[in-house]
Order: C-alpha cells, then structure tokens, then sequence
DNA sequence: TTCGCCTGAGAACGAGCGTTCTCCGGTGCT
DNA sequence: AGCACCGGAGAACGCTCGTTCTCAGGCGAA
C-alpha cells in the first residue's frame, strides 16, 4: 500500500485539479478518489470532511505561490526587478493552458459566504502577498504608499486574465508597475 | 395579482440579495420564493431554469453598474475627473455593509466552469467597462495603453475589497490612476 | 348560482451529494 | 495452515436541490 504522505499528495493533487477546472461544489468526492485512485474509506481518513480537503488544497495552492515567486524572482538583483518579476510570473501562469483564475478568488467567491475557514485561507494568502511586496518597497526605499497600488495591479490582472482570457493583462499590469515604481522613487516615469 | 414585470423585479431582487450574500449555489430556488413572495410556480414560468434566473440577476447588475459608474461621472466636467470618479464609485460600493465582492467575479468563479452563459455574461461587462473606459482615454488624448492598466486597478480594487475586507483599496486604486494618468500625459506625477 | 380556469401552497419526484457502512479478499503473524 | 486484521470497492443512507405535479380555493362569465 502507498504511504500515508503519498495518498495525501495523490488526494490533494487530484482535488486541486478537478476544483479548479470544474469548481468545487461541482466536484463531488467520488471524482476526486477516481482522479487519485484512493479509495473513498481512505480520503475521509485523511482529510475528515470535504471541508478540509478544501482548505489543504489552498494551503498547498499557497505553497505553489510562494515558490512560484520565489523562483521568479531568482534571477533578479535589485528589489525593483524582484517587484517586476512578480508580473513576469503572472504572465508564464496565465499563458497555461488550464488558467482559470486565482483559485483564491475563485474559491472565495464559491464558498467565502459559507465557510468561514476557506474565506480565512484566501485572505491569508492575499495578506501575505501584500507583506511580501511591502518587503521589497521598503527595501527599495520607496514610500510605502506603493506596495498596495502593485498588489492591486497584480489582483486585477488575475482576475482580467481570468475572465477576459486575457493573458496580455500581465504585461499591462508590469508597464504600469513599472510607471508607479518610477514615480514613488522621483523619477520621471517613461510614459508606456 | 401583482402584473409579470412587478414580479420579475420581485424575484430577480430576492434572487441577487440572496446569490451575492450566500452565494449562488448555496441558494435553494425555495428560499429565493420565500424571499421574493412569488410561487414557485409563477417563477418557473418567468424564468424556465435557475440558470435563466442567474443570468437575469447579472444582467440587472450590469445595468446598475453601469447606471452607478454615470452617476458618479456627472458632475466630472474632463475626461480625467471621469476616470477618477470610476474610483469614487467603487469606494461608495465597498462601504455598503453588505458588499462581497464583484457579483461577477463571484459568479465567474462559483458557475464560470459549468454555465457557459454565466461566463459569456461575465466576459461582456469586463468588455463594456474596457471599453467604457478606453472611451474616456482617448477622450482624454492619452495613449491608448492607459486604459486596460486603468481597467486593472478597478478590478484589483474589487477583489481586494472584498476578500480584504478593505474598502480602502479604493483609495489606493485612485490614487495610482491619477499617477498613471499624469505619467501617460507626460505631465510628472506626484509621488503619492 | 354554476361551471371553467387560473393560481398559490406545497407535496412529490428524481438526481446528486457528503458521509458511513458492509462485505470480501488479501496480508502478515503464529 | 489458521486466524485476526486491514484496506478497497462500492452499496447504502439521509439530505438537499431543481423541477414538476396535485389539489383545493377563488374569480369571472353565462
């Protein structure tokens, strides 16, 4: 039998697929053991209630995030491209085929009104999104007024690529970052 | 007996306080009956199907949006204040008690996978307020890149907002439309 | 008044869901 | 081998929902 960690992968994995291309309550839990190939008996073992397979997926979904960021923001040196490369991140996710939005909001419009755990999650992520890009204006020495416009930036290209199909709204999102980076730092912002 | 447009209006209202607070799915066509005061029967012969109903609900509230966003653009006399007042429109809205987000959005992301119809809808008032506001760009003399990062900060906005809980998402959308605005001019903007 | 007709209240129906239970075959220990 | 346990398959249960049907009551026309 496989372990206990690889069955909560396989669930987990399974689930996160199928709620996120087809919504969550649309899912019921007899296509997620079919997609995981675990049987029914040993999901409610592992995760007690639909409920919390739900919040583990966020979790898991929040741990994507960050690496996600992390790694594209690898490459740069100074906090102004790690700030870019938060919207060159966006652009590669949005160019995959299966995008179908922030599974945060997605989840949040969904379940928000009725779970009270799931709305806790998605908050969570963006609060932590927001602390990350306050992080890098204040190391960039700029007024702190800045990070929530860039947070706003990257949550409406989310949800624009989402609904629009848009997968261009990344490079928007990034010239106006760009736009707002140089005017908080007193320079003369090049007009897009 | 109360004439067909009185009850459409009564059951479309029931149904929109009831879908945008609980969510859609949540909802029962039995509550939206008791809600609205009209039987079930009488329901299904205004609206063939739930999903009629839906998309009824949306189609009122793009009406009311664009509706809210003229009225808050009256007493704009340039272009530029009717940009800005998109952002004063929002931040009325996020201070109603009963705000959740962008129906929308909410709807993109509960029916978007399943409901083809709720999708089109959806995609059709992003496109109109695109427009809405590319309209006002050109009106303005501005290149016409402004307008899909203008477009951007409304919609961050509204998620922010809503899975924030913080209204002043408006605020810090406004303030980075009138940075944005100046820098496309090729006036300098003042740092927020 | 009497007869249709229409309407509202709500029962009924069929489907789908989350969750639990039953049963059976296999596995490891003695 | 014999036995106790464990996990998988899937049936079963109770519930909710969308939708339709039944039935009784009220209203207008003759």
């Amino acid at each position: 039998m496989i372990d206990e960690q690889t069955a909560r992968e396989q669930v987990v994995t399974a689930a996160d697929r199928l709620f996120y291309t087809r919504g969550i309550q649309a899912v019921g839990m007899d296509a997620v053991r079919a997609e995981a190939g675990v049987s029914l008996k040993r999901i409610y073992g592992l995760f007690p209630s639909k409920d919390d397979l739900v919040i583990a997926v966020l979790h898991r979904r929040t741990e994507q995030w960050n690496t996600g960021i992390a790694t594209s923001a690898e490459g740069a040196k100074t906090p102004e491209e790690k700030l870019l490369a938060v919207f060159d991140f966006l652009s590669g996710w949005f160019r995959q085929d299966d995008f179908r939005g922030c599974a945060f909001i997605n989840s949040y419009g969904e379940l928000g009104a009725s779970s009270a755990a799931v709305a806790q999650v998605a908050r969570q992520q963006k609060a932590d999104f927001q602390r990350y890009v306050a992080s890098l204006v204040e190391e960039l020495g700029a007024p702190s007024s800045l990070a929530p416009q860039l947070a706003l930036l990257a949550e409406g290209a989310q949800t624009t690529a989402a609904i629009s199909g848009d997968a261009s709204a990344a490079a928007h999102a990034r010239s106006a970052a760009q736009i707002l980076i140089a005017a908080a730092l007193g320079r003369v912002p090049a007009a897009a």
